[in-house]
DNA sequence: CTGGTGACCGCTT
DNA sequence: AAAGCGGCCACCA
């Protein structure tokens, strides 16, 4: 299996209304410093409608601007239509944050 | 084939 | 506390 296989693979795993974070997939993925492949696995996006990266946020709980590929609106908006509250473009990743079951 | 870059994270100064 | 640099993988010139 490739590396954007794993990170694949560990993005469709994020469960619905919960958000996680580059370092958190890069560390499932079985490399924790896997952060910046995962952000160029999410930016090719092959399966955008399997693949849900608008789940995907950084260390910060806030989303990039190049993460704007249909409006920064619709993101957040998306996140919050999964029942993510944002704030100012930020989630309370306390709350939303995804634990896996492997942490 | 080599060099550089990218939606990042963590440690060190 | 803030800023800088290193590090992994894949793709483009």
């Amino acid at each position: 299996m490739n590396t954007f296989e794993k990170i694949y693979e560990v993005v469709k795993k994020i469960p619905k209304g919960k958000v996680a974070t580059y370092g958190q997939i890069a560390l499932l993925a079985g490399n924790p410093h896997w952060s910046r492949v995962v952000g160029y696995a999410l930016h090719v996006n092959p399966d955008p409608e399997h693949i849900h990266c608008y789940r995907v946020v950084n260390r910060n709980g806030e989303v990039s601007s190049s993460f704007a590929f249909g409006g920064e609106n619709m993101q957040t908006g998306l996140l919050q239509a999964e029942g993510v509250e944002v704030k100012n473009g930020k989630v309370d990743l306390e709350k939303y944050r995804w634990r896996s079951e492997n942490e």
